[in-house]
DNA sequence: AAGTCGTGGTG
DNA sequence: TCACCAAGACT
């Protein structure tokens, strides 16, 4: 089947609108990108571009974070949001350290393997740090190929084998330029085709837009999936693991007993929290981050 | 495979 | 204002 080639287009509009990013300088590291890519995760560039600045100061490299405690992972981590990925980074630098000889591995299986690095992510270091020839396929990108390609406003709710043989179909064949073609079609997707306001007037390949071909037919699938948040397991393990990090030691129950007032959804969140691994109980009942 | 997991900015 | 969204992973 043949289509459009939208590659030109997209790199030339890379080379001139590409923001400067830290974890895109030439002087990365992979370890920087595996950082980044983790902190990325459903957390926006703006917020994360400070705690990325402070981690890759405080570690450098995997062993530098592995030789820590995980609880000070945790505890830098700030309020990025879903602190298991504080835990995930923090084994995974262990276990670059055990497996990989302190080298964050450039072979995708080897990176998939490692905690909280599911298939983007893998993708994602494998092209950026290391050149490599991989579909990286985040949420931008789909939206991006939904829209270019397929000619919807909105990518399904899940991922599908589709979007996923759509993307490596797109794959230029040369290897570097295949790493800077992903990376563009993300940026794009983040500057331009954005999900609530698309800035078409701007866009490089607005006139192959299958999209907009169409005249840009409104999204009419199942309603899009809500995230209340107010009075959640969620916020309230937010605010009992903010104790924790605020706290320079262990802290007393007393001091959990206060961040939540729902005494039952509290210790429903204290437990998940003690199962993920996230906050150690003590045998004196004092409770403290993982040490 | 649909739910769960944080937090803050914004149209 | 408030529902939606943000470089997902895991179960």
């Amino acid at each position: 089947m043949h289509r459009p080639t939208y590659a030109e287009p997209i790199l030339s509009w890379y080379t001139e609108h590409a923001r400067d990013l830290p974890w895109r300088r030439p002087d990365a590291s992979p370890w920087a990108v595996l950082v980044s890519e983790i902190m990325l995760q459903q957390t926006p560039v703006s917020r994360v571009l400070p705690a990325y600045e402070a981690w890759l100061t405080r570690w450098p490299t995997p062993a530098a974070l592995a030789a820590e405690p995980p609880g000070e992972a945790v505890r830098a981590w700030g309020r990025l949001g879903y602190p298991r990925r504080a835990l995930n980074l923090h084994a995974s630098a262990r276990a670059i350290v055990d497996r990989h000889d302190g080298q964050v591995p450039p072979a995708y299986d080897d990176l998939r393997a490692l905690p909280g690095v599911g298939a983007y992510t893998a993708a994602a270091v494998a092209s950026f740090a290391y050149r490599q020839r991989h579909a990286v396929l985040d949420t931008n990108v789909r939206r991006v190929l939904a829209r270019m390609v397929t000619g919807v406003e909105y990518p399904p709710k899940t991922q599908t084998a589709g979007e996923v043989r759509l993307a490596e179909s797109l794959l230029p064949p040369d290897a570097e330029t295949a790493a800077t073609w992903g990376v563009a079609v993300m940026e794009l997707g983040a500057l331009v085709c954005t999900a609530r306001t698309p800035r078409c007037a701007d866009c490089p390949v607005i006139a192959s837009c299958a999209w907009r071909l169409a005249g840009k037919p409104p999204y009419d699938g199942p309603a899009r999936k809500g995230q209340t948040y107010a009075g959640t397991d969620r916020q309230c393990r937010g605010r009992l693991l903010a104790v924790l990090r605020h706290a320079s030691g262990p802290v007393e129950r007393a001091a959990l007993d206060d961040a939540w007032d729902d005494v039952r959804q509290r210790e429903r969140a204290l437990a998940s929290l003690i199962e993920d691994g996230l906050i150690d109980p003590l045998d004196d009942g004092r409770f403290t981050l993982p040490r």
